[in-house]
DNA sequence: AAAGATTTTTAATTTAAATTAAAATATTTT
DNA sequence: AAAATATTTTAATTTAAATTAAAAATCTTT
């Protein structure tokens, strides 16, 4: 695999992360990458010159980006690092999961694929980190679940749901979960929808809450097994 | 701590290790640093003007350097990164202890005093690394052990001594320890010194080896507590 | 103590990445 | 479809670090 920066290995993941969620040819424009990774758009052009080049993109000026197969692997790759070592920090160094992601960051970018290989061994081949995002193998290969966000859940016709994942790693976000007691692998269930901010009336053990848009919008649930 | 790039980080730590194990006020001379760090005087001196402009290092032009109290605090927290990363990637991920050098290089730089706090309580505190090197504990404290170079060894009083380090990392002479069994603990029998490129006959279980000073040079050992 | 050798510093360049402001291109509105 | 608005690119600067070659300082030798 060739070496690549730190920023290269940053925008090839967050490209990767603006178009997958999409249609298959979607590109992904200039000023989302400004904004996604907190830099200028002339920043953004420049780095994409270089990227083009080095054919890990599509560059379409004026139009937008996609990864190319090499640029697909290795931003893959990237996100492999960054989960794996997310996981190792909330589960063996007991970081809280609004911690972790600066920390992350950073070590996502250690060059040592034989490094990622043992940890990934060492944590005995996790598929999910601790924000419910799945953790490629070692072959690039995504673990396959139904997932759904909690706003778009059918009360009418089932009413029980395990949380998956967050969609948003915002640190505030993360402890207001914590605070009410919202984990992944958590089974709520969903008694009513509340029209004013699209709330949703959810229970579990003895607890009763309603949460609005701004939390249902970032939460990823799917069905239990056995209903 | 004030946050330094990982170029000023090498520095200090490169300085460090170069003036500690002589005299009180000693000065470590450019060229020595350029060797050490692979690059040429002119980047060094360039490196050196930085270092003291932001009072981590005494320089004299044309006469060396020494670290401040503070360039050393940052000089101690860099190494205790390294070693504690090094323990934790031979005893836990199984790597060889010739191959965590260039890995643990990278993982020192990572920018997080909660990481490496909560990376020595999960690994128990330890107080030497795989190469036998002292960590330094969060005050920058070292543990202390009285030490000799195998090559000073006095025959003649005693002939016990434990394997306590070594003083170069290079891979080749690592693996050549491990081909014939010499290992961190390794309580060995010193059985006669021969003239002969200052060569040591030393014995243990069933073995018995001779051993040169390219050797006995780059090995450091202790008397064991029960002679 | 002067000549020659070695070491250090200076100064001019290079590279990767970011920033800013101006110019060019798209898109939206009327 | 032209005008107004958005977005994107270009071009000129900035910063950290490295490199190279020339100039300056120091050390060694006689």
């Amino acid at each position: 695999m060739a070496k690549l920066t730190i920023a290269e290995e940053n925008y090839l993941k967050t490209i990767f992360l603006n178009v997958d969620s999409q249609q298959e040819d979607c590109l992904v424009n200039t000023n989302t990458l400004s904004q996604a990774m907190n830099t200028t758009a002339g920043s953004v052009t420049d780095m994409l010159k270089k990227l083009s080049e080095k054919e890990l993109i599509h560059y379409i000026p004026y139009k937008g980006v996609n990864l190319t197969e090499k640029g697909k692997k290795m931003a893959i790759f990237t996100l492999r690092k960054q989960r794996l070592w997310e996981y190792f920090l909330v589960t063996h160094l007991k970081f809280s999961w609004d911690k972790v992601h600066e920390i992350a960051e950073q070590l996502e970018h250690i060059d040592s694929e034989e490094l990622i290989e043992k940890l990934d061994e060492y944590l005995n081949y996790p598929e999910y980190d601790p924000h419910g995002d799945p953790i490629p193998n070692a072959k690039g290969e995504f673990p396959q679940r139904k997932t759904i966000l909690l706003s778009d859940f059918p009360v009418n016709t089932y009413n029980k749901a395990i949380i998956a994942g967050v969609l948003t790693h915002n640190a505030d976000f993360l402890k207001f979960l914590d605070r009410i007691g919202i984990h992944i692998g958590l089974e709520i269930q969903i008694t009513e929808k509340i029209p004013f901010e699209d709330s949703m009336l959810i229970q579990w053990k003895n607890k009763e809450i309603i949460i609005n848009r701004s939390i249902t919008n970032n939460i990823l649930v799917y069905k239990p097994e056995n209903p």
